[in-house]
DNA sequence: AGGGTTTTATATGTCTTACAATTAAATGTT
DNA sequence: AACATTTAATTGTAAGACATATAAAACCCT
């Protein structure tokens, strides 16, 4: 054999090269910062042709899993894969499964909230001068009168955020910001009223005054409250946009 | 313009091509299993080589956004990206963030729990008989005398993710499903003694029953057990390791 | 001798052209 | 009409060349 990298027996080359690659780099026979060899000398000990090993290169680079760097020192290296990189990731990933799947509201809705609510123990202990400036911050941004409708849902996601990162745990995070942020253009086709924006603040502030008195019980109760107003919000729209069009499609 | 995808300014071209397919794949312009251009159309106009479309292409192949087809009617298309699809981007991410970011057990541990809390109410609810009957099996699986650490750690994910799936929620599901498979890599470095495996058997029990008598407070409670005990274990062990290690390096 | 500049070597990024492999539809044959 | 064959379109792979970026080595000027 004339490369170190054990690869599977059928497919496409370059899936197989970046499979094997991959491999190596989670087993950790490619350690972090590491230089693999130039993609001339790949391409050879795996007897395939550049632009072969340069579609397998790029597969792996979609996943942060190797950054390439020109110049003469340059290369592919292996890729430390960052919390910030892996949020990116995450939440993509789950924009692009909320919007081709037709997840209804009410389930993705379930599920931020039964998440974010894992984590209120957490951040209720721990919460931070620093969190709960952020929380409040954004209760005063969504106060605002000429907010739009998309600008309130930022902000919305801004506040959740924030009690989630409250919870000082960076897994905790990571996992939560997907949930979170995915939603976003769900939550756009909401149109808030004045009244309903003004009963979501009342609610983010009952939160942030339960974190700040490390009181999870009082936080969950909020939270649970906001939760089934949302969901009541959405399927209240919904029955209005349904009878509005009626008459027009008879 | 001679394409309709509009592109950064700056950057690699491979890599401007690809995120302009990808926003027109999120934006909508481009539905699920629309076919795409051919490379040599794209090729033409983008202005630029096949091989760089091809790179482009693959960039978002690895990310499960489009997929590839040969022959006459062969070419690129939209892919829409399965649950299923989507966990196993999850899981392999999630562990590549664990053991490339040295994220102590402690704070992966209590990340896990806290997740799985934030199910419990709603597996309680809806648990069917389906997921006790797999939650039951594992259990059993897990006291088999013979089993191997390997084993009874895979046994575990596969318990705890019963549990997770019993709220039919499958957003719900696909997030925790990372948080819950990547553990499994650390969890196989604590060797389970006798005793302790008792010990999380009887707690897996205990949820067991409570999710069956719809008492969610009974669970949560046993899995907060569950959640302290395994952190004792995994304390205990590093100790152990240090004492024994300490008299070699002196 | 030292510091700034130029050269040079090396690597990735891209283009061009060509051929192989695969697949479905069109075509031909029995 | 059913089956085999050809054909056209498309992706997959190859080989070689040039462009570009980058750091280190060589060079030159002071």
């Amino acid at each position: 054999m004339t490369h170190p990298y054990p690869m599977a027996a059928e497919g496409e080359l370059s899936l197989r090269i970046s499979a094997a690659l991959r491999d190596a780099i989670i087993a950790g026979r490619l350690l972090v910062d590491q230089r693999l060899p130039s993609e001339q000398e790949l391409a050879d000990s795996f007897g395939v042709s550049r632009p072969t090993i340069r579609e397998a290169l790029k597969r792996l680079a979609a996943q942060n899993l190797i950054r390439t760097q020109r110049g003469a020192t340059g290369g592919a290296f292996v890729n430390r894969l960052s919390f910030e990189e892996a949020y990116g990731q995450q939440i993509t990933t789950s924009t692009l499964l909320l919007s081709m799947n037709e997840v209804d509201f009410e389930t993705a809705c379930e599920a931020r909230y039964a998440l974010e609510r894992a984590c209120i123990p957490l951040s209720a202990q721990r919460r931070s001068n620093d969190h709960l400036a952020t929380m409040r911050a954004e209760i005063h941004r969504q106060s605002q009168p000429g907010l739009s409708d998309q600008g309130f849902c930022a902000s919305d996601v801004a506040f959740h955020r924030a009690l989630v990162d409250g919870a000082h745990n960076p897994v905790l995070s990571y996992q939560l910001a997907g949930a979170v942020e995915a939603m976003q253009p769900l939550m756009n086709m909401i149109t808030f009223t004045a009244r309903s924006r003004t009963r979501i603040i009342a609610l983010h502030a009952d939160i942030a005054t339960a974190i700040e008195a490390h009181d999870a019980h009082a936080a969950e109760t909020a939270l649970a409250t906001l939760a089934s107003y949302t969901i009541d919000l959405a399927n209240d729209i919904r029955a209005r946009r349904k009878t509005r069009q009626a008459p027009q499609t008879e």
